[in-house]
DNA sequence: TTTTAATCGAGACGGTACGTCGCGTCTTGTT
DNA sequence: AACAAGACGCGACGTACCGTCTCGATTAAAA
């Protein structure tokens, strides 16, 4: 979102950044999204409005790039003996990331970007791409262990599991029970694995 | 949505709430949901914002309203001679009821919806939960009929099917293809049904 | 400056008007005009900005508004025996209205003016001309009965005796002395008088 | 206006300040004063805003000072053989030389002068005091060479014919006709002069 | 047939936030 | 030093909508 270009002139002060992040995310917190307004966030911070419009073109973003920075570590990513539970695993973090009031601001920010290219963009960009690229190369290298029957697909695969995932979070507002996790990979994979 | 209050007074004409319905849902459609504001309908439909709020708490409620009046119809539920069959159709008619314009529309009521616990009420109310219930009657009745296994687990794979769905349309926004639906059942179902 | 038209819709209340008026004019006397902001004057007195627009196209104009309504009576046209000395008692009126603090809040004004036409108008309409033309009687029926001569320019005059008035307090920037008026009125009439 | 600091470093290029005076101008000429924004200024000049700050205190100063720069040569002082005919000559210069868009940006300079102290003087010092002080001077060796009356009051009759020029600029806001100038001189000299 | 009470249009009202502009100051690296 | 560049805190601008409110004018059922 923040442009970095060229070194003519003043320099941004990148704390300022980092604080007004921190500002705009402790007022999403508490509150919703709509709390944090500029109006608000530069009130808060002791920040001039023009100085975040400057970096960032309305508070949502900066709230994202805030949620990104901070799920970020949450939920790296990590490889396990077998692709089941590799994709186990990462589940389990993701919804156990999202439980709480990080779920809820996740639900105001993904509701904020379908109507927001900007927000969606950085949103596919940071957090849902990179994700899904690393558990394809997972899945390929499965298959050609033949751990994984060659007929898998796995962009179906995903698009199940990461959909019921998100499907309970924004459609159905339905918590995670504790069985989930296993319940909805085992049926997604239930065939394809060589193993018994 | 609406209140109904009986007796003396001058009745509130019910065309009116049609028309401004239509005004709303319109404004919506062309400009996105923040093109719908009550200010606008008001204007637009000549009728004035007091009426408006006689009626409605704000102007998203009025959308979902007509949103959901229109797609009714598109989606009527139907049974078929397999419980697969009758999943596949279903689905189906979601998904190309969901195509172009009206899936934008369903991204920013259900955007709106994450803010805002009304809209998330009706959505729920009118179109989440009476359709899941009917698929849930649909998959006991396959389960006492041995078409389906009885340990299939219904929750689960209603999640994953309709989580695959909105999925697409909400995170990772790519459009459905041909054989999308296909394959997501089949997955679902995998070795649940009884004959091959 | 302010329309009064429709009896539609709730009717603004004359009272805001008035506190409006005042407190700007207030603002503008302590800090000069430039201290009456809208901004300022909406916090002060309680009013949305909003109620201020939609009377008002900007801070300056409610400024003249006030600054119109109380010099008025201070000014008030007055005939007396002769036309030196009606004219000589209203130029003294004027100075002695804009001594100190009513000066400067003029000098600002017409200052404004200068750059905006409403301004202007306002100005013109409201003070200028009405006394101009008061003026302008006077100096027919002196005519007519004889005490000037028909030769006599009232145009020239009245530009010759305004002008240094308002020449010194605008342009030159100095007080008024006592003998002034009775100086500049005997030169601009000189020779013009049956009477000796 | 601007200070000249001696010595040491690299020295101030008088060649910008030309540029900068020429671009204000040329802003304040189209779109008034408030178009000559330091801001803009520094943008259509290829100029840093820190160079304008270093020479001037704010945007108006530099317009003044370039229209005292251009007018000053248009109305340069000139003697004539009586001190009517003087008198007429400058003022038919100053009137002249005040048409049209010269006269507006002359109206906009002294109204922003009527709320800062620094144009206000600066006006007073390069424009208005000096050719005062020349009128006065005329005036004295009229009265000593015989051509006008002893009990003549320059400072009166400057006030009165300054004063009908300047408020029809700023005040009544009407054009100047051909025999104004005329007009004015005449009747404020009426009686004063000693031949016929 | 007259109440009577809710509806309607119109639009004023106090608010909140928006995004922009210009101010005058400051911090860079370059000349 | 001065300079181009541009960040910065600040204050004000004028606008858009919000949801509430006050008007006078209908409109129909109840009295």
């Amino acid at each position: 979102m923040e442009d970095i270009v060229s070194s003519k002139g003043r320099p941004r002060d990148p704390k300022t950044s980092e604080l007004i992040r921190k500002v705009a995310l402790e007022l999403a917190y508490r509150g919703g999204i709509g709390n944090a307004t500029v109006e608000r966030i530069a009130d808060q911070s002791g920040v001039a409005k023009s100085t975040i419009y400057r970096r960032w073109p309305n508070a949502a973003s900066i709230v994202m790039e805030g949620f990104l920075d901070e799920i970020g570590p949450l939920i790296a990513y990590g490889e396990k003996d077998s692709i089941v539970a590799t994709v186990k695993s990462n589940i389990r973090h993701l919804v156990s990331a999202l439980a709480g009031q990080r779920g809820e601001l996740l639900r105001h920010l993904v509701g904020a970007a379908q109507a927001n290219m900007e927000l969606r963009q950085a949103f596919l960009d940071q957090l849902i791409v990179p994700r899904r690229e690393l558990a394809r190369a997972a899945f390929q290298d499965a298959i050609a262990r033949k751990e994984l029957r060659a007929d898998a697909n796995p962009e179906i695969i995903l698009d199940l599991l990461y959909g019921a995932v998100y499907y309970r979070l924004f459609v159905s507002f339905r918590p995670f029970d504790p069985k989930f996790v296993d319940a909805i990979v085992d049926r997604a994979f239930h065939g394809l694995t060589a193993s018994p």
